[in-house]
DNA sequence: CTAAATCTGCACTGGTCGGTGCACTGTAAC
DNA sequence: GTTACAGTGCACCGACCAGTGCAGATTTAG
């Protein structure tokens, strides 16, 4: 459950070879790699960022060819056209970004005592993804485009429709179980959780315009976890949570 | 506090005049209106819609034209090019948007008795501002060309940041005041209930390729609020909110 | 070595679109 | 009347760009 086989879709076999032998982007600093067919990783992540930056019409092909040391001509043999280019482009890059917010969420796997702790650590991981350039670069394409290419949803989800809140949900639930949180609707309590995290960001970062410190993020986090407990916490009950002495409700930065 | 001036900015005497005689938009049935001078509107009108649905790059001033009835040359004549037609066109949806937000943030000021129903009834009014449709036009449109349009950033927002949640902090201050929530951060509380309101529905709109129904709006707002309260509300204290029987939180649709 | 495949540089086409110029119409003010 | 002005319809220019064709260079496989 990571790879989600759309993004391979439409591979040459020559690329496919290619990125299977070298391959990890960031290669040796060999300058320009000559005759190394990674042309199609550099074309797919200069790609990205064009679009990003120019918006899918105004970004041209020559733009994006320039800026990946490419040919033209080499695009259209990897891509066929434009569109094509785009839905592989945002594909990979919301697999990168889908990987690492479920590897956040996956540390609450490992809990062993302080469980405010473990959720603000997860919180700010997910928040960093959030806060993530690249992160903000494909949430901007997305609305963008999502009006002309409307299977850019599927695309970017596998078959669930939102994986992250299902596996914090997933992770929640077991929580409960051991007693950690009040018993209830897990999906509920992810929904929160997640909507605190991402809702406040939303607010603060101005689309994507201002950038938000290391310590404003764990800010952020704390607060929403606070919030969170208080909602969703074994009360001043038994588990690990002593009511935490009213940790002052997001430090403003 | 609603006009901010902006949009105002750079209006042809001629229109400003039309516009001070008959308008409010939608206009009695008379078809056409001709000679009228109401053009002004139908263009800014028209070429929101148009912007949101292709893109500022894709759409084109003969498709405003002809879907507004109007010549191209007359939206020249009004706006000069094609980037002032953006920046006008949003700045007038905006100021729509917000002054419909603050007047139902406003609608906490005569709170009466029970302050979980009067929570719930502004955070159900807010969840359907963002839940229009217009208002999911607006933030695509935003998002997909502040890149290109910094400057739309200060044009949406007066000189505050973000004059709404501001004014939902007023609102939470006075209650806090009046013992009707925890003293706190004001801002802080804002925040947090704003986020838990628009987080959910940012993860449940799909981008706002999803319509939500009344009910599921409703219920997204209960279950904010619901979480809300347990974190800011006087506990099972004196003031109006009785711990509420624990109001099951999101009932799914 | 040869052969197949890929990449490159360049020139070209066909279409689209922002913006302009011009001649004309209809209305309102004087 | 006439003067002024907002709007209309049409044709046009110039720029930009997706996509193609071609000829030659480079690499990999055998």
């Amino acid at each position: 459950m990571l790879g989600y086989g759309v993004v391979m879709s439409g591979r040459t076999p020559a690329a496919a070879a290619g990125s299977a032998t070298t391959t990890t982007t960031g290669s040796p600093a060999r300058p320009s790699a000559r005759g190394r067919i990674d042309k199609r990783e550099a074309i797919l992540a200069t790609a990205f960022v064009v679009f990003a930056r120019e918006g899918y019409a105004q970004a041209t092909l020559d733009a994006i060819a320039a800026e990946a040391r490419v040919a033209k001509h080499t695009i259209y043999n990897h891509f066929g056209d434009k569109q094509t280019l785009l839905r592989a482009a945002i594909a990979a890059e919301a697999d990168r970004a889908m990987a690492k917010n479920l590897a956040a969420v996956d540390r609450l796997r490992d809990h062993d005592g302080d469980l405010r702790a473990t959720l603000e650590d997860v919180g700010s991981q997910l928040v960093a993804c959030y806060c993530d350039e690249r992160g903000w670069a494909l949430r901007r394409l997305l609305y963008a485009e999502i009006s002309q290419f409307p299977d850019l949803l599927d695309i970017i989800t596998g078959r669930a429709s939102d994986p992250v809140t299902e596996a914090l949900a997933d992770r929640l639930a077991r929580l409960a179980l051991a007693g950690h949180l009040r018993a209830g609707d897990p999906a509920a309590a992810a929904e929160q959780l997640a909507a605190l995290l991402t809702g406040s960001l939303e607010a603060r970062c101005r689309y994507g315009t201002r950038v938000i410190s290391a310590a404003e993020q764990h800010a952020v986090a704390r607060a929403a976890v606070d919030t969170f407990l208080h909602a969703f916490g074994t009360a001043p009950g038994p588990a690990g949570t002593p009511a935490a002495g009213e940790g002052d409700p997001a430090a403003r930065c």
